[in-house]
DNA sequence: TATGAATGAGGTTTCATTCAT
DNA sequence: AATGAATGAAACCTCATTCAT
């Protein structure tokens, strides 16, 4: 029941300003719906509660999206977009193969820690249609060939330890990945603290080190 | 596969193996509900087709098992008795913190390959009632006080350069815990030697390294 | 079958009726579940058979009612309401007590002829939640004290004569209770005729006589 | 399998000590059911818990009983006998119609207050199989009969006031029967004294009085 | 675009009952 | 006579989804 007529002056508006609120409304279920699919977990969300916390009714969702299973689609299409952003300006900035992935665990460790991101390692991908699952697939594949990918460049340039990829790569993302389980907002560590000390000390072990000299005093990242 | 011949020297034996038949049932139960549960979720999978591969029928189950959310529940329980075992050996064999940690990131990393195991991360604790839910958190502490304890016990004895126990712990396990989540059966690493190469690279960085001489040949990390 | 044209004058009443409509349609699956509960008895009733009466699927019902035992307390609720309003009117109108509890038995005997009144002693209290059942229970004390209080108030004005309201309060409401059991709708008697029997059969042993003369005629009770 | 040897002896007495024990066994368990049922609802019972209170498991109620139909059956079976034995008594004594009501109002008020009295009141028809029901109806029917019968009786004899034999019995019967629902073991008056009560305030507004002189002193049953 | 109402499908659970031992 | 195990039948309930308005 807006009434305001700005339908005067252009007729183009109105068309574009629906679109928007219709898009923000769209993000608005969306955002709503991650939290309460992670607070409860997929399955005993109910699109009522969505639609309530929304102060909607329940079939007005399907304005919005085709179905329940579509929305954890768009949770998990949030993510990657993410994911792929950061991957995209590290790859942009160039760097070492180490430095990369250690831009890479600090934004992804980051990413845990928030509301899509943790929809990456959180949901199953079980529980959407066969089409949905297999880009979803294709996006977490992704992920994982960006880790081993700067894993093998930073052997190559010999910033990194040589190691097996495909192992080291699982132990990182895993590492970081555990970061959705277990991160509470109301934690001591912002994300990206978490993200920093994740990145700092996963890759430690990897870094080629300059011959040392004999300790004398401790000298540590943390304390 | 037990031959020895019951009825005739006791009147006793048949009780025995009549306890140990039900007992193995249980257990078969409890095999075929985990892998199906691993297999297609929780939710997904039903009680029905638990029973079908048993060739028994829905009811029956509840003559071993309460409800479906018990049988979870006794998925959890296998996997942490499973660990309990493992670190209860560890203790016993002492040794620095370091080591011990090494040999609990073995062990722990090898469970994670197996159904039982798997179950610790890869189902959800709010599909459980409370009391069970309960139970099985303490549990999860318990896990994460052992990784912690013999960080901070290798910090103390000089195994393990300083760190924060907490973090390092997270990322441990956590590294750990995803391997529950990637681990196939049929991949080329059994879970022993996929256990034993993140004990040794995960543990790698916190060692406490002698002073190195220049470095002249290839003599890295892997050791 | 309102009649009176609605969305013309007024879009108020469209939201109006429709509520009326919902209403009424609550009150449709009242009807029928009171009936075919004291058909075939609570349990033996199933709420597929309700909602086959209305020509609807059994989960339509959950849209007025949360389950099986809230539509047995709405049944319970209605037979109480009905003997409030009764004793409401009766202590309006005031007079002996007498008077009062005859009016009563009038009243509550009437209904027990009635499916809502028949509700209230033809059903189990076990059958409801904590909750409703207390509410239930209340309600049914309270009839018991509406009794008993009749009696002792004829006591004291002399109306009634005297005895212990306790045991006479349940005779009497044993009696009309009993109504609920065995009354059935093809009878001769209608419910009022049946409650004004009684009512005073009931009270006539309780009435303070006159002296009377020697008995000549006959002139007893039925007046 | 018993293998003590009674048998030289008497072959005879082993069998009937045999049956003596099977009719022990078969009323403790009719004891321990009507309990239960009365307790719970005959819904709400299972017949795993009548078992668990005789320490025997829930198919061994099978070898008594063909079913917890007919249990129930056994239930109201012998609530009619013992209605039965009472009338028997009544009728064998003689006396005048009210006489006779009397009693019979003491004797069925207290059984009401008896496991197997109130079976007669409290339990459903409609849970018994076709066979079973008719016989229990024509239980019921039968004492209801008897009601009717003494006050017809009383009537003809001078002994009760003219009134609709069948309302009235319909209103006696009923006010005891309701005994069976209220009546508490745990209740400050004994079931006979019930009986007795009733019987008297019941049949006092029926009796045929003699002319009384005016009231001078209050004296009455109770206060 | 949003709603109230209704549906279909399915799942867990309970229990009386039977059967082999 | 008694048991453990298993079954069949059915009931309640939940929820995503659709439809007419």
């Amino acid at each position: 029941m807006d009434t305001r007529a700005p339908a005067a002056e252009s007729p183009w508006l109105p068309f574009e300003s629906r679109r928007r609120a219709r898009d923000e409304k769209r993000e608005a279920v969306l955002r709503t719906a991650v939290q309460l699919f992670l607070e409860q977990g997929y399955h005993r969300a109910t699109l009522n509660e969505v639609a309530e916390r929304l102060n909607i009714t329940k079939p007005a969702l399907y304005n919005y999206f085709r179905g329940k299973d579509e929305i954890l689609f768009e949770c998990w299409a949030m993510g990657l977009e993410l994911v792929e952003t950061s991957t995209a300006a590290i790859n942009a900035a160039g760097g070492s193969g180490l430095d990369k992935l250690r831009k890479m665990a600090r934004a992804y460790g980051g990413l845990m820690a928030t509301d899509f991101g943790a929809s990456l390692v959180r949901f199953d991908v079980r529980d959407l249609g066969a089409k949905h699952r297999d880009i979803v697939l294709a996006g977490k594949k992704s992920i994982d060939r960006t880790f081993r990918g700067y894993i093998t460049e930073g052997i190559a340039d010999g910033s990194i330890t040589p190691c097996d990829p495909k192992m080291t790569a699982f132990m990182i993302a895993g590492s970081l990945n555990w970061i959705g389980h277990w991160y509470k907002r109301d934690g001591t560590m912002t994300p990206e603290a978490i993200g920093e000390t994740f990145a700092m000390q996963l890759t430690d072990g990897l870094a080629v080190r300059p011959p040392r000299k004999p300790r004398t005093t401790k000298q540590h990242t943390k304390r």
